[in-house]
DNA sequence: TTTT
DNA sequence: TTTT
């Protein structure tokens, strides 16, 4: 069936990047997405979304994004159940991200990001990359999909 | 900030329909939504998502749908947190629709509606209407935007 | 940056297939999509909206979808630059379908499929499927990025 | 039935105001939406996406948009059929936003604005806005939907 | 006709 | 648990 999620927010804190047995690398962080209630005016609500990021992508997120930063996020939504360590069943939904797309240029909380308190996740041997990527971060996930001569051969 | 919500799935149940002390219409239900995994190879998935509706479209759609219908809902992703009975803080992932589109006529359990335990919260002094409404159920809720003499005078 | 379109809509025709040079296949179809507006009381509006699918789903959709019946697309807008017969520049705008989904059974004109003037792009030696494909012919074309085990080994 | 359509891009030019001879206000300005192809490596396309925006968000936008700004687009596809003038039917795809955001404060070309050709459509009377606007620009068109007290008063 |  |  069809599920889509489109978001705009900001990073909560920089991202956290694992790798699962397989060593798939797997990112995840929080977008605080504000919302406008016209109503009761002025009153500025959030929503604090959990996003998943796998593989390259997640790599790619860990080392551009940071505490702060805004980013569009595209993916689906997912409800994960587990069991917790009181035998609880618990409900947890987290957006998938399939693209992620970084909106502002080092805006955010730059010295958060060695803040980190977790293990050197990061690739710190190699410096900090001093601009984005040339490469965009957000590889249109289809685009391995489309034929070699697009345009050029269309057949109508 | 953008936050967009796009599914289509089947409702596991009737949908219910309540009112705030305001006498605000509020419906809710849950919404059933396959996913394919290509690598686990037949593997199906399905996520549960629940779905909040407000005012006349939450009455339209306690009307019109029930368990095992399809539609499709275009909304945004709302996290709520509360405090349950045991003074724990949960955290309650919904989509809060604006608008929703019926997707098939009658083929899911039409008798399922008349099971509901809950207190009847229908209109069942009216018959139930024997076909889609002519209004279609998915009022574009941006339509009252648009200028009255649309076409007829746009300046370019 | 982010492009994304989500359509539902019937099939004003059969899906025509074709075969660029490279022999890759692509489908091309008309999306009727209704929208309502509300002030002009119970007009009706229809936005005829192109879309064009590739390779193993274009030959999906030529397949299984046919004139009337109704699907879901999700893709991105693109904007199409050519010069025609007489020289002039001419834009066309089409959705890049992603994802498809059939949303009835044959409820469409059924034997509009079999009146296509075209040659005979359909693979008509094998026998017409008597039922929707158990693969669902919206087949998340993300989901080859997840890893084998998702849910085993989360490392959180 | 459903019609979303979500964009992130750069104005290519000022937005134009323009006013209906019902004197409703609508602003229309081309958005430059870049999209990667994997495949001819490095190759860069873009999608040259016109919007229409209508009312209050019409003068906001002309207000708080210029030329190279980053915006996000929250729409519907819209397909307008007109005679031109050589009496032939030109068919125009245009987004009608519905939500705008902003995405990045003035780093676009500032003096592009003042040199608009166009007619003063623009309120040069009053200073222009050194910062954002308090109230986002981003107002959700369904923020009015919501009953008073949402939180307060759920009745689940 | 086009933006970074 | 939270971002500007």
């Amino acid at each position: 069936m069809l599920n889509r999620v489109i978001l705009i927010g900001r990073l909560t804190a920089d991202p956290e990047l694992r790798y699962t047995n397989n060593g798939t690398a797997v990112a995840s962080f929080t977008l605080a997405v504000d919302r406008m209630r016209s109503n009761s005016n002025g009153e500025r609500q959030t929503d604090f979304i959990n996003i998943v990021v796998w593989n390259k992508l997640a790599e790619l997120v860990s080392q551009y994004l940071q505490k702060g930063r805004m980013a569009a996020v595209d993916g689906r939504l997912q409800i994960r159940t587990y069991e917790n360590r009181d035998g609880q069943r618990v409900r947890v939904a987290e957006v998938v991200a399939e693209g992620v797309r970084f909106l502002d240029r080092g805006e955010g909380n730059q010295s958060a990001k060695s803040a980190s308190a977790a293990p050197p996740v990061k690739n710190n041997t190699s410096p900090a990359p001093s601009k984005q990527p040339d490469f965009g971060p957000y590889d249109d996930p289809f685009a391995d999909d489309l034929p070699p001569g697009f345009e050029e051969d269309l057949p109508f």
